[in-house]
Order: structure tokens, then C-alpha cells, then sequence
DNA sequence: TATTATACTGTACATATATTCAGTATTTTT
DNA sequence: AAAAATACTGAATATATGTACAGTATAATA
């Protein structure tokens, strides 16, 4: 995928908001009168570059014929894994991690995510986190203070609150009385986040 | 909503699967491609009807100008509503008890369920069920001790613990060490079961 | 320096498309 | 028994829409 102009990307977004409003894409007209355009070729080119560029794709003389290319629809459903929280290994998408995978909207929780991850233990017990639960992970590693990350040090994998106490200093904080606080010298040792959670899963 | 013709359901049909494919809605001429029809009236009147009936929504003079009003299953989902627990007031299927509802596989909770309730307050919160926590409840008075039930008592909605303690005591017990067990004589009080939790779902 | 990409206005036109009208026939509802 | 809904074919048409062509201008790239 090809870098993006800010007007080109205004023209994207239009076509969504558009989209999502209508049920359907936009004429060229509508992006002008959307974007105020005074010519329909404003929005054909930048159309032809955005199909060019691989953000959409446009159907030769159908009228409304754009469908976007990243396909964050909310119709239909995906196939996610679910992986096992192992005490020594990294959680990572390989075939001998996926215990099974279950079918759900890709919109399913709010931001989008990428894998279920099984919990194991009770650290997070007060967070409403129980032992079998299924984390939604989002990948990431944009995380602030406060979010349910899922972090690796080492090769232990640990799904704890993140707190970043300065610019080196990390402290993963359990929601559970009987655990304690871990804390990390950046410096010294390496953290590595794997993602935040989004949402949780349980079944009874 | 009202019923829908066998000829209506797959011209619905087909305006979902081209939807899936194209990323935008068919033209009438297409349906008469895809279901065979000869003229181009014959899609015409079908989509009159199925928004006479509420299926979908037309706009006048626009070119593939057909949405679907409510973006439902046939794709393996389907919508299901989220109640509001309310204090006070049973938590029916009410429209106006109705926050919105969710698009979800079937079988996605492995029992089946009927909808999702909203949680207000901390008293389940030993049992990782915390505010705003959606459970998805299945309609059942087949409850056995244990099991997480959605009881009403006179106007009451509450979620607690089942335990049947002889013929005619139950009591429903909170997983919070803040809240009293509520005990019920059955000879002289009124418990309504709703059902019981199969599964929960939460959104960070 | 020449070329390409970006970012527009403005006009024009072939065709894609919605939509109406005229029929025919069967089924359902009143 | 009459009216309305369903389920089509077939033809006609106004307009909605994609798209090409002719310009202008600036910024990025080779």
C-alpha cells in the first residue's frame, strides 16, 4: 500500500462516512458536493489514484461502482484464532498455538482486534479476568496507562495493567491482592508489548 | 414487520449477496440477472414491496440506491438486542427496554441464547462480572444450583448465584462480599427465573 | 531541466439506471 | 364477488452518472 495524500484521504474518508450513512458508495458528484468540488473530474482523479494506490477498487461504468479495499465491513464474519496463554513461549499466530478459532463480525469489539487469547491464572482476577476467559487481543504496541496489555518478558507471556512510571521504568500492575506489581528497567531488561486488549469473551 | 413472500426473500437475498460481493447494492437490472427475471419491472415492484414492508430503504432518483434497513443474519449472524437492567421493571423484549442490539453468530454461545443483558452494579464481581458487562442470557427456568440466573422478584431484576436450598427455600447468592445473600420462601414470596447467563461478552 | 504526480475548473456526451405506463395472470383478502 | 396483492413481460424515457477531453497551476521526482 502507497503512501496516502491528505486529500486523497479526505476523499476515502468521504466515501466511508458516505457509506456508512447511504448503504451505498457516493457518485463523483457526491464527493464534490461532499468535499466542495466544483468539477466531477476532482473526484475521478482522485478516485483513479486511489484505485492506483490500492484503496479501493472501481467498477468500469457501474454507477456507484467503489468498494473499498481494507475490508473493515461489518457484514459477515471471520474466522479468529484463539490462542493458549503458554507459561513459556511467545503468543504468536503459528499453527501450533491456534487451539481453535471462532467465527465473529470483524467489528465485533469496537477498535478491531486480531486474536482471542485463553487466560490462564487469576492475576487479574478484579479486572473482571477469570481463568479460561478469552482476552480479544488488539496489535499493538500504542498502548497508554491503564490498559489491559499483553506483554512478553522474556519468554513470559503475562497479561497485566500497563503503567509507565517514567522513561525507562514500566511497572505491569495484576488485579489481584495476591500478585505484585512487576517492574521493569527498560534498560536493563526487555519488554515487549504485544497488544492490548479490547474486549473480553466468556462462555459458561 | 411484516411477512415476507418467498419471491421477496430472494430478491433480499440476492441484494445482500451482491452486496457482500460488490461492496455496493445491485442495480435492477442485475437482480433480473441473478434470479432470472425478464424485465426490469419485475425487481422494480419486488423492492416496492420489501420497502413497503420495512426491509429496505429506497432513495428516489439515486442509481444502486437500495440499504437494508436492518443489517440482519443470513450471513451466519444475527441481531440481538441488549436490555437495560433497570432497577425497577421486568427486563422484557420490550422495544422500549431495548439500548440496541448486536450482530452475533448463532451459535455463539455454545447453549444458545436470547439476548444480552447489561449489567448495573459490582455484586458479581467475584465472578469476574463487572459493570456494563454484557451477559448473554438464555430464556430458561431449567436452572440447577450454581448456575448464574437472572431473577425477578416483585419488580426487581438481579443477577446472583442459584441455590436451591429445599423444596421451597432458595436462596440467590451475590459473588461480592459486600452484598447479603437474598433468601427466598417460595411459600411466600414470588420468584420469577428469566433465565440464566451462558456466556458473557465486554467492551473496553 | 524535463517528467510525472497532484490538484483542481469546466464542458460535453454516451450510457447506465430509475421509473412510468400498458398488459396478463394467479392468489389472497375483504 | 370485488378489490388488492403478488408476479411477471415488454417498451419507452427522462435523468443520473461515468468518463473523456481541454485547460491551468504547483510540487515532487528523475
Amino acid at each position: 500500500m502507497k503512501e496516502i495524500t491528505s486529500q486523497q484521504q479526505r476523499v476515502l474518508d468521504c466515501i466511508q462516512i458516505y457509506l456508512k450513512k447511504t448503504g451505498f458508495p457516493p457518485t463523483r458528484a457526491d464527493i464534490c458536493k461532499e468535499l466542495g468540488f466544483k468539477s466531477p473530474n476532482s473526484a475521478e482523479t482522485h478516485l483513479r489514484a486511489l484505485e492506483k494506490k490500492g484503496f479501493i477498487s472501481i467498477e468500469s461504468g457501474a454507477s456507484r461502482g467503489i468498494s473499498l479495499n481494507n475490508q473493515n465491513n461489518s457484514f459477515g464474519g471471520d474466522e479468529y484464532p484463539v490462542i493458549g496463554l503458554v507459561a513459556a513461549g511467545s503468543p504468536t499466530l503459528a499453527e501450533e498455538n491456534i487451539e481453535r478459532t471462532i467465527n465473529c463480525p470483524k467489528s465485533f469489539f469496537e477498535s478491531g482486534f486480531d486474536y482471542f487469547l485463553k487466560v490462564r491464572g487469576l492475576s487479574m482476577k478484579d479486572a473482571g479476568i477469570m481463568e479460561d476467559d478469552l482476552i480479544a487481543v488488539k496489535k499493538t504496541t500504542d498502548v497508554k496507562n491503564g490498559d489491559i496489555v499483553i506483554a512478553r518478558l522474556d519468554d513470559e507471556v503475562t497479561v497485566k495493567f500497563f503503567n509507565r512510571k517514567s522513561s525507562n521504568i514500566v511497572e505491569l500492575e495484576p488485579a489481584n491482592e495476591d500478585f505484585e506489581n512487576i517492574v521493569i528497567n527498560l534498560e536493563s531488561e526487555q519488554l515487549h508489548i504485544e497488544g492490548k486488549s479490547v474486549g473480553l469473551l466468556r462462555r459458561n
